[in-house]
DNA sequence: CTGAAAGCGCTTACAG
DNA sequence: CTGAAAGCGCTTACAG
């Protein structure tokens, strides 16, 4: 079952390959009416479809981008991928999405996979372990944004929430609503990755602002399996936290998974608010009150920057850091 | 910013670019030890990558594979995505995802411009509505895995859920815990789609097999943007439901959505029981029995068969349809 | 207005 | 054990 190829079309058409790659391509300034006629005719009758992987290769650009994200099991993940996709298809560019699964080896492995296969550009929520694949791709001015986190003196342009104030909009309204001993859990501070790092710092400057004293054992971050049993802890102490916040969805189920397990009454002997939208935070009873990433507008501004880089890489815009607005979710737990 | 390509290397090295290539594809056989001493070198100096596109253009195969989703909203296809995308990494396949959005236009141009960039393989939710290229694609004997919904009279390989007793299960389920006025909410049933017909027609086996009969008012199959007010119709019959089955996770949603808003007690006033499992299932209030699907086995089945198909595509097994077994998870709503 | 030719970066049968 | 040559299916200057 060979594939019909444009030399087949010419062919039939009676006229060169060159004469039917100009017609794929639109370029009819030229072109006989009847030639015209012609090739549709040979193209229809063979069934032709073009070999993109021929074309990529003559033109050096193949209109496909990679997307390696860290960790897919977050939400915030699925939903940027998806505005991604959307965009990207809306402008003709294809995706293919990796899960870092949080390994620095496999995001190597996936960025040179993706290179391999000549992507016109990436998307990366980077592990941050891989310094010198993201440094080779700024020297060879390679397409890239990175979202999520970004990596300390490396100018790339990276779009992300504005996670202080994320936290700070929950403190705040925590405390607006009498609480003072407000927790914090997160996932580990270890890998010194943004949100986490931001989240925490967001947390203790809205603290201080209010004039209320930090206490460290209100605050956690150890890894999701262990989360449970630090916040079983932590409402276990002689003076437990009053308000607990999440520091993102995953660690809002552990939260939730505590509270279902010890059959602690929301808000009464807890108040909880969750950094990330969860899908059932307005079904559940009662309701979550969320801080929520604007994830579809990062999503799409982020492929939208791609593909400014791809097309016009001479007028790289100077700013690289892209900070987007927490909106907080006032519900019912808090 | 040139990329070095293989050539550089071969003259780097003082090889060909023949010598080059054998040693890049590990067919050592006779190559002497200091050559590939020297080649080796030679790529590490010049920092080369090899360019999948030529070597796909020259191959005919891109290892690659597109899958198109119906409906990317579903968790279900979120998860089947998942499994895909972790057997192809770990077979060395890369996956391209489009969401075709329940449209069969998008869907007809996803299938071309996938074919187009040389995938070796597709797995696609099928709309139904674009036969011709299904069957073109059958004719040219070109991998094909189709999930979730089959197509009448189209020998293409299938996976998917034993629907029918699916329905069943939370059936019975609840007529053990002595329910009969048992409703169930789907979306449309207008473009006959599979796991929506043979649900419903399980869920009425189930209750006849029971002894009890159909009552159709019960039965109701819309669109999610209606589907509130029809649930909250049913609800409102002189004899309404006392159990309620939701034909998805979607249809689930919208069921909780009235349940808040009515404020009707669960399992008290109105038992539940979802098709699908959702994240949500054992924290909420009470916990949601669940019908599951087994997706993470079913990604990875439909990858295996699909890379089967490519790899050996003499030895196609028979067999087309596949399914699986639904999980009856009994929690509190029942 | 259309075609011949070169070339994108690889692989592969074959020659030596 | 290694290399010269052809070719994968396109695009693109350039010639006429």
């Amino acid at each position: 079952m060979k594939r019909v190829t444009m030399q087949d079309v010419a062919t039939e058409a009676n006229v060169s390959k060159s004469t039917v790659s100009q017609y794929i391509n639109k370029r009819y300034d030229y072109m006989g009416e009847e030639t015209k006629n012609r090739i549709e005719q040979a193209i229809k009758v063979l069934g032709y479809q073009p070999n993109y992987v021929a074309r990529s290769l003559k033109q050096k650009k193949t209109s496909t981008i990679g997307v390696i994200v860290a960790n897919i099991l977050h939400t915030f993940s699925t939903q940027v991928i998806r505005a991604i996709e959307d965009y990207c298809h809306e402008h003709d560019f294809h995706v293919i999405v990796c899960n870092a699964d949080d390994d620095p080896e496999k995001e190597r492995k996936y960025i040179e996979m993706l290179r391999a296969k000549q992507v016109d550009g990436l998307i990366v929520f980077p592990t941050g372990e891989n310094l010198d694949l993201y440094n080779q791709m700024l020297d060879e001015k390679f397409p890239l944004v990175f979202a999520d986190r970004f990596i300390d003196h490396l100018p790339v342009k990276c779009i992300l929430l504005d996670n202080e104030k994320a936290s700070m909009l929950a403190v705040n309204h925590l405390i607006e609503n009498g609480y003072k001993d407000i927790g914090i859990v997160t996932t580990s501070l270890e890998r010194k990755l943004t949100p986490r790092i931001e989240r925490v710092s967001g947390y203790k400057e809205a603290l201080n602002n209010n004039g209320v004293d930090v206490n460290e054992t209100y605050v956690q971050s150890v890894e999701v399996h262990r989360m449970k049993e630090v916040i079983k802890e932590m409402l276990s102490l002689p003076e437990p936290p009053k308000a607990l916040i999440a520091g993102n969805d995953l660690a809002l189920m552990e939260v939730l998974k505590v509270v279902k397990e010890e059959q602690i009454s929301i808000p009464q002997d807890l108040a909880i608010i969750g950094i990330d939208e969860v899908s059932f935070a307005s079904l559940f009873n009662p309701t979550i009150t969320t801080v929520a990433q604007p994830a579809f507008e990062m999503g799409k501004d982020a492929a939208h920057l791609l593909l400014e880089l791809i097309k016009h890489p001479a007028q790289v815009p100077e700013r690289n850091i892209y900070r987007y607005e927490p909106i907080l979710h006032i519900r019912n737990s808090s």
